[in-house]
DNA sequence: CCTTCTTGTTAGTATATCCTAACACATATA
DNA sequence: TATATGTGTTAGGATATACTAACAAGAAGG
């Protein structure tokens, strides 16, 4: 299974509400991503299937090792590209949702400049 | 016919195509943008019937008011995005890429955003 | 205990986007 | 003229992503 927009999305939703609650269930994704439940089973059934997160017999959703590593790396981005839009002056809430977008359009090579710009501008250069 | 992505990004190249010759043709618009030509025949079919563009029974194809009014919008965002992400350092080609995909998901804050950017730029802030 | 709410699943569908195979037709060329 | 080449269409599929309807099963509360 390769893996696409949609995952991204579901593994780094995964890794912050495990930061926010004890357990993550499916109903705490559908509410926070806005999508139908069916959806949600699925798109988690395919990603548990390929290893990248597990669902206990009681329903609680874990990421594995290789689901933390992507989800980490998609939270990343998404934080750093944010930042970097409200430093050119787009709200916050604007800001992530552009993010949320673009990170999984964005090159390697435009995101190193990115970060780039995020320090040159943490050094107030 | 809601106008998404396929359809500006086919939109924005009939338009640059029709500044490099005299005729467009479908062949042409397969060769840019590397599909099939089923997939442009059937993609430029909905345009012209949704009012966006002319195929003359010769093959040429126009872009109307409204068609034209769209694909220069996109051309403009595309060009000054990839501007932008140029100033920050990447390289020519990169940076276009990016542009194509990036355009459709940006918010107009945010490109706003970008285009003062541009303008302080050109005028050394 | 029965009803209701929450949660999750299965089955079927929709849309956007692309593809290949096969064919039609015009033009160009040997 | 016969064949090859280029261009476009139709038909049928594939994939990613989402939806609704209908059902199942546990928890909560009267």
């Amino acid at each position: 299974m390769n893996i696409h927009e949609a995952a991204e999305n579901y593994l780094e939703r995964v890794l912050i509400i495990s930061g926010e609650k004890e357990n993550v269930r499916q109903a705490d994704i559908c509410a926070a991503m806005g999508h139908s439940r069916p959806t949600v089973s699925v798109a988690l059934r395919e990603l548990a299937q390929a290893g990248y997160l597990d669902i206990s017999p009681a329903g609680n959703i874990t990421l594995t090792k290789s689901g933390r590593k992507i989800a980490e790396a998609v939270y990343e981005r998404h934080c750093n590209i944010a930042k970097f839009f409200m430093i050119l002056g787009t709200g916050e809430e604007t800001a992530y949702a552009d993010a949320c977008k673009i990170e999984h359009y964005l090159s390697e090579e435009s995101y190193e400049r990115i970060k780039e710009f995020l320090r040159n501008k943490k050094n107030g250069r």
